[in-house]
Formats: structure tokens, sequence, C-alpha cells
DNA sequence: CTGAAAGCGCTTACAG
DNA sequence: CTGAAAGCGCTTACAG
């Protein structure tokens, strides 16, 4: 019954109105002068059809898509909400949409997933690389999230500081004793955050990092960490790298009967959504995700609107790269455990 | 230094050789009958050219863009990894991109999303609604995962038999007394859930359902769920419908003393990350995730491509829904804790 | 088996 | 202030 059958395009505005695409076109975008009256009779009428203009024209003209890549190590990572929605809310917000591709498995899965985007005509490409890999150039503006001791990182949260603030907090509390938890040496992300952590700790403090294997399923009694032992040995506080290490700690310890924060206190980091709904609830880190998607977006945006800008101004910079920015957005603390441990040292 | 300043196109491939761009396009795409030598050469040329098609071009000749939209209720959602990953992955197989919208807040952005996502030219779009949602037709191929109970619902996971496995399992542990914990009265899939529990309870086993009511921030001890009371009661299990309220219900209990599985039983849904790192692990229902997507990837890609195959045929099936197929997957049970009750009551 | 031509919807110099 | 024209890269009838 109505015209929605298919959608109206610019020829059929101007064809209604008596006028030319071009003035269409420039009433709609506002960019060639054209009479208010005309504009606003134009405009008018586009409202009235709904009209909604082609990507596709507009992409094959342009040369733009305005759709830019999200590549993630493993989608599968409870952070990756997190990151995908502030991605999509700051590429909104520039008029860009954002394609995900996946990048689960191993690094050759990573190039694919990139060269899948690329296939696709993305502008750029946001990515979140998977540990120890480097992006190479990849012939696309990119911006890199990672952490600062990435080559080639664009932004990223400031993990050393993060750090820092969980060891202010445990010193804070009276701890003497630590065990910090990771679950790969290898990452970037996490050497940065007991690099930090270890950086407050006072000489008096012990600190030791325990390194979580990786074991995928891992049911019964058989993958307990051990920690009853480290409460034994005196430890009286448990900074994980991960909410999910935390939460993991939080368990073993609460089902070997020792009381979480009265005798001894668990961190988290990435304030992932149960850190609020475990009792006792994470005290944690948490980090700015909608100020670290804004940066690396506009970043990137900025690198693809300044290719199709003057054409040979700087030789001197990256052609593709985002780097450039190299911004670190400061991480919070959020306490939810209050309690020190049993007895507290003199300084 | 070398050409990739600008990507090569069909008439580049076509000068190279001598031939036209309509040779070019049928031997790449393997249409039109071209010789095998000339076919052969052509490919060869456009491998080592590293030829791309341009999908703008594509798009804008065929009506296609071969992209689908992704939206989903809360992005922020724990089981969103899940779904995006099998949902970029079936569509990718079928050809097609991801584009992801955020729906958070209120409906009315779940509305503003979609109509983001059809401005972007998507081909179709995939749903998961927001609880209580009702997708009007958008003008455009929909898929909607839900619920069956969900009106316009295309696929899902058999929620009501996921109910009854768990019924099933802790009856068969010997329990008598349940908690269901959900947390939203109005939700297909958390009644679906419930429903199918309760419908395999024998006459003489008691059975209440306890709502969690919304409690964004809530630390402290202000917001316990009063589980400690209900083992005093008498109840040995709880079943969630999902497993961060099992999460909830674990570490409450926990912190109680109460000691899981050997006094009681927590139950969870959906089979998240952190349901195997807890100790003890949570027994909890996987959703064949793989399966749903590409189901429901298959109905959208079906309309798509009916839609430009015979127009006028069949005007008795709705133009733009999937919904047509409403298949039910099942799902299975992960039993991690395999203990019952303290004692065990004669049938 | 291969090619010339048209056209998808848009934007952008360029004329008037 | 407005319009005629070209062209982005592709595919698809249609001729030959």
């Amino acid at each position: 019954m109505n015209s929605n059958r298919t959608r109206p395009n610019l020829s059929q505005i101007a064809g209604l109105l008596g006028v030319s695409t071009a003035t269409v076109s420039n009433a709609l975008s506002g960019k060639g002068r054209v009479s208010s009256e005309l504009a606003d009779k134009i405009r008018g009428m586009a409202a009235d059809l709904g009209y909604m203009p082609s990507t596709a024209g507009r992409a094959l003209r342009t040369g733009r898509s305005r759709v830019l890549g999200l590549v993630l190590p493993d989608i599968a990572n409870p952070l990756f909400p997190q990151i995908a929605q502030a991605i999509e809310n700051a590429a909104s917000k520039a008029g860009y949409g954002i394609l995900i591709a996946d990048s689960r498995g191993d690094v050759s899965m990573q190039t694919e997933a990139i060269s899948r985007l690329l296939e696709r005509g993305v502008d750029g490409i946001v990515i979140v690389p998977r540990r120890g890999t480097r992006i190479a150039d990849i012939g696309s503006p990119v911006a890199v999230i990672d952490s600062p001791s990435t080559p080639g990182n664009t932004v990223s949260a400031d993990h050393w500081q993060g750090g820092q603030l969980i060891a202010d907090h445990l010193i804070a509390l009276g701890h003497r004793k630590l065990l910090i938890l990771g679950n790969n040496p290898d990452s970037n992300v996490q050497n940065d955050r007991i690099g930090g952590l270890k950086s407050r700790l006072p000489a008096d403090v012990h600190c030791e990092v325990l390194w979580i294997e990786k074991q995928e399923r891992c049911h019964g009694t058989g993958c307990a960490l051990g920690l009853q032992q480290k409460v034994e040995e005196g430890f009286t506080a448990f900074a994980a790298v991960s909410d999910l290490h935390a939460l993991r700690a939080l368990t073993e310890l609460q089902r070997a009967g020792i009381r979480v924060p009265e005798q001894v206190s668990v961190t988290g980091f990435d304030d992932l959504i149960w850190s609020t709904v475990v009792t006792p609830a994470l005290t944690t880190i948490h980090m700015d995700m909608p100020l670290i998607a804004e940066i690396a977006i506009d970043a990137l945006v900025s690198v693809i609107e300044r290719d199709s800008g003057d054409s040979e101004a700087g030789t001197e910079q990256p052609p593709n790269s985002a780097s450039a920015t190299r911004q670190q957005v400061p991480m919070s603390l959020i306490v939810r455990q209050t309690s020190g441990p049993p007895q507290t040292f003199p300084h």
C-alpha cells in the first residue's frame, strides 16, 4: 500500500520538487549555497518520504564507508561487552558504524579477522591485540588499545597506576604479605599492573606472584590454587590482575572456611559485573572505557580524515597508525572491602 | 613505493590484460561462461594485484550490502560475548558482516539502534529484544532470538526443557525443598525456565520462587538475599535462572558458612565463563549458541535472498519476518556438583 | 566465449 | 542561487 516498497532516492525528491539532484544533495548536506526556502522545502519532502541516503552510493562516490572494524583477541573475554559498548558509542557519535570480527584461536585468526574487515571496506580498525602480537602495517588506519608497553599502542588504561592504587590500598589496610595472582607472564597488561603494584611496596613488605596456569576444564578439587596453604604461611592479601582470578581466589578461600575480608583481603581488576554481586563484593580497579574508546576513535578518525585532506603534506608521520597519540587514561579504585588484616603491624 | 597507495579495480585488471571489465567480473565470480585459460589468467592477475572487490560498487549495483545488524538488549550483558561470537561466525560463513548497535537504556534506545542500522544499509537484523518488547515491522528482514513465548520469535534455546533438566537433576540428587532465584517476572526467558523446572517436580516437593529485585550498587551486607534463613527453613537446593544469580547465591551461602555442595546445591543457567572457575564449580545449563546463531542467520539470509528472487509469488507469507521458522534448540546439563542433600528422603 | 553499454545513488567541480 | 554532467566500481542483460 504505502511506498516503502522501495527506498526513495535523491532523484525522486528532485523530480517531485522539479529541481536537480545536485540541489537536493546540497540542501540536505548544507554544503552548496541553496536558498533557505528551497532548502526547507527539500528537507520537508525528504522527511515526508522517509528519505535515507544510500550508504553504497555515498561510499562509492566519496571512497569512504564510514564504517570501522573492531577486532578483539578473544571475543568471549568478559571485558568484551564494556569495550564493544564503549567503542560502538564513540563511533556512533563520530558518525561511524562498527563491524565486528572475531579473532579467537591463534594469531593467524587475528590476521584473518583483519583482512575480512578490510575486504568489507572499513575505513579503519580498532584492535585490542592478542598477547604478544605485533600489529603489522595493514595499509589502513589502525588504533591499538592494549598497554603502553605494547609497540604501536594508541591508547590504554594506565595499568601501572592501577597497580599502584591497589598497592596503596592494601598497604593502608595494614597488609604486609601479599600474593599477586596472574595468569600470563607474557601479557603486557598484566605485567604493567604487577609492576605498578610492586613499585609501591615498602621494602619490608613481602610479595610473591603466583602464575595460574591455563586450565580450561577444571572441575572438582584438582585445580585448587593452594591458597589455604598461603594463608597458613601468613599471606593476608590476594591481589588478582583480573576480577575473574579474584573470583576464583575468593571462592576457594571461602570454601576453605577462610573469612573474607575479616581474615584476608581479595582484590581484582576491571570492575566486571560480578564484582558487585558476590559476597563480599570485590574491591577492584575501574577503567574509564568510554574515555579510552573516545580517544581511540578520535585518533582513528583524525587519521582517516587527514588522509582525505592535504595529500603530501607530512611525510614524517606514519601513514596509517594512530599511535602518535599514545595516551594513558587513569584508572580508579573501587573499594568494596574495607577491613584490614587480623592484626595491624607497626611500620 | 609499492602500488598499495590505491586499491586496484576491475578496469585495471581488464586494462592490463586487454579484456573487458565484464569478462573480468564474470571470470572472478564464475558466473558468465569464460574460457578456463582466460579465467585462470584473470584470477592470477587479480591475486597478484591483491584485488579486492569494492563493496560499495557491488552494493550499489546489486542493492545488497551483505551486512547484517545485531541488536542486543544490554550489550553489557555477560551473555553477549557468546552471542556476538556465534552470530559473527555464522554470518561470516554465510558471507555477511555484522554491524553492532547498542540499545542499552530504555526501549526507545532499541528503536534508535534499529534505525541506525537501517540507515547504514544493512540487509537484515538479528535482534535479541529487551524484555517485554515487541518488535514492530521495520520494513526489513528480522530474526528474533528470545524465547518461544515471545511473539515473532525466530529461534531460541528451549528454556523450558532446560528448566526440566535442572529439576530432574536436583530431584535425582534427592532434594525436596527448592528455591528458585529469578530477577524479573516479566522475562519470557526466565518464566520459561521456571515453568519447565516446576513442571517436573513431584507433588510432594516444595518449591518457591524468590524474585531478586534490581539493586544496582549493592555493597556491604544490606542486600543479602537471606539465604541462610532459607537453609534454616529446610531448603537444600538453590536453582538460579542465570549463572550471575547462582554466583550471588553461592558466595552468600559460603560467606554464611554453609558448605556447597555438601549441605546445599546451587545451580545456574548459561554456562558463563566463571561457572567453571569458582569453587565449587557451578552445575549449569549450556546452550548451543553456534547452532542458534546458525539457524537465525540462515532464516534471515533465506528471507533476504527470497526477496531478490521471484517477486510476487507468495503474498501469504509475512514479508520481512523470519519467524516462520520458530525453532527451539535443546539445552544441555553440565553437572559440576554431584553431591546430594544431607539426608536422602524416600520417594 | 567475449565486449559495449547502461545504470545502481550519490557528490563535486564547473557553468550559468 | 541552481543545474547539467561526469564518474566512483561494479554487475547484468544484451549483442555479437
